[in-house]
DNA sequence: TCTTAAAAAGAAGGATATTCTGTTTCGGAC
DNA sequence: GTCCGAAACAGAATATCCTTCTTTTTAAGA
C-alpha cells in the first residue's frame, strides 16, 4: 500500500510508465518547493524528458495537479468505501470513517499533504466544478448511508449539518499538525481516541 | 469590526493609504483568483497604481502574502486573546476558544478565506520560519494558559497532543465548508453546539 | 510491411515576476 | 519659507517561466 500504487492502479501498463513517473516526481516537487514555486522545467529535469511529453500527457501544469488530486481523492474514498461496507450501526460507521482516515494519511504521507496544499489552487482554476460535483456526491453518498446506519440507533442530536466536522474534524486538523511536524505522534495510535471523542461529541 | 479595520490597525495614518488600498485589492484578487492566478498587474489595475510602487512596499508577491497573512492572523490571535482573559477555568477556556474561532471567522470571511488558502504557500517561501516561530510561540502560550486553568478542574484524559484538535478540528472544518459554500449556516449559529460538543469530547 | 495514431522532443512565442533607473513627494532642520 | 534627505512612486527593461507549435520517433494493428 505505498505510495506508487496509486499510481500504477490509476494508470496502468508499460505505456504509462513516463506518465507515472512525471505524476511521482512532480508530487514530490508540489510537496518539496510548493505548487506554486514548482516549474515544469523543475519536473521536467527530475524525470529526464521533455516539455512537449509533459503537455502532451497533461495539457499544463493544472492538469498534472489535478490528476495527482484525483488519484489520491479516489483512492482514500476507494479505501473508507471497502471498510464502511462492514459498518452495522452508526457507531461503528464513524469509527470506520475516522479510522480509515487515519490509516490512509499514515500511509500516504505525502499524498495527504498533497492533499491538503491542492485543494486551494484547484478549487479556482478549470477543475473548480469537477471538484465541486465529486464533493457534493461523496458527502451525499455517505449521507445516506449514515442515515440508513442511523435508524435503529442512538439518536443524534446534533444539527445534521455539523455531523461531518464533528466526525473527521479533530483529526483532519491533527493529521495537518503532524504533517506539518507541529506533533510528533503518528495519528495512528490515537486511533481509538480520536474515534470515541468524536463519537462522544455526537450525543447530547 | 470590518475587514479593513485590520489593515488600519496594522498600517494607520494617511501615508501608509496606498499600502492598505494594495493590500485590500491583493486580498479581493487572491480570493477571487486564487494565489497564483492572481497577477501584479491585475492588483495594480484594481489600485490604479504601478508596479514600482508594489514593490516598493512589499518587495515582492510574497511579500503582500505574508502581510495580509500575518495581519490577518494576528487580528485572529488579538481577539482570542482579549476573549480568553475572562476565563476562569478550563471549561470556559474551551468555550472561549471555540467561540471567539467562529465569530472571528464570521465576521472575516474574506480574511478567512485568505487564512485557509494562504497558509501553504507561505509555508514554503521565506517566511516558512517567521510562520514557524509564531506558530510555535501561540501555541506554547496557550498552552501554558490551558494548563494553568486546568488545575483545579475535571481532569482531562486524552493525550495531550490530542487537545489543540480536538477543541478547535470540528469548528474550523465547518468554517471552511461554509467559506466554500458546502454547508449554509453560519457557524455563528452553532456557537454554542461545537463548544459543548467538544468539551464533550474532551473528557473520558 | 505498411498505416496511422500516439508519444516524445525541443525551438519559438507570449505572459508574468522582478529589477533598475529616474522622478516626485513629503517631513523635518534651519 | 527654503533646503535636504529619505521615502514614495512611475514605468521601461530584463529575466523567468508557461504554453504552443512543428517535427521526429515509436509502437500497435491491419
Amino acid at each position: 500500500m505505498n505510495q506508487s500504487n496509486i499510481l500504477e492502479n490509476r494508470f496502468p501498463g508499460r505505456r504509462a510508465a513516463l506518465k507515472r513517473e512525471i505524476l511521482e516526481q512532480a508530487l514530490l516537487c508540489f510537496n518539496d518547493l510548493g505548487v506554486e514555486a514548482t516549474t515544469i522545467d523543475a519536473i521536467k529535469a527530475r524525470c529526464d524528458t521533455s516539455v512537449g511529453a509533459i503537455y502532451h500527457h497533461f495539457g499544463n501544469k493544472e492538469g498534472i495537479l489535478s490528476a495527482l488530486f484525483f488519484a489520491a481523492m479516489d483512492d482514500q474514498r476507494q479505501q473508507l468505501e471497502r471498510e464502511l461496507a462492514g459498518a452495522n450501526n452508526l457507531r461503528e460507521a464513524v469509527f470506520c470513517i475516522i479510522e480509515s482516515y487515519l490509516d490512509w494519511v499514515a500511509a500516504n504521507r505525502e499524498w495527504a499533504r498533497f492533499l491538503y496544499q491542492a485543494r486551494s489552487p484547484l478549487a479556482k482554476g478549470p477543475f473548480q466544478q469537477e471538484l465541486k460535483d465529486r464533493n457534493i456526491q461523496n458527502y451525499q453518498k455517505l449521507k445516506e448511508q449514515l442515515i440508513g446506519l442511523g435508524k435503529g440507533d442512538i439518536k443524534i442530536v446534533q444539527p445534521f449539518e455539523m455531523l461531518f466536522s464533528l466526525i473527521i474534524g479533530p483529526s483532519e486538523n491533527y493529521c495537518r499538525a503532524w504533517l506539518s511536524g507541529r506533533v510528533k505522534t503518528s495519528p495512528q495510535e490515537y486511533r481509538k481516541e480520536f474515534a470515541e471523542s468524536a463519537w462522544r461529541s455526537l450525543k447530547r
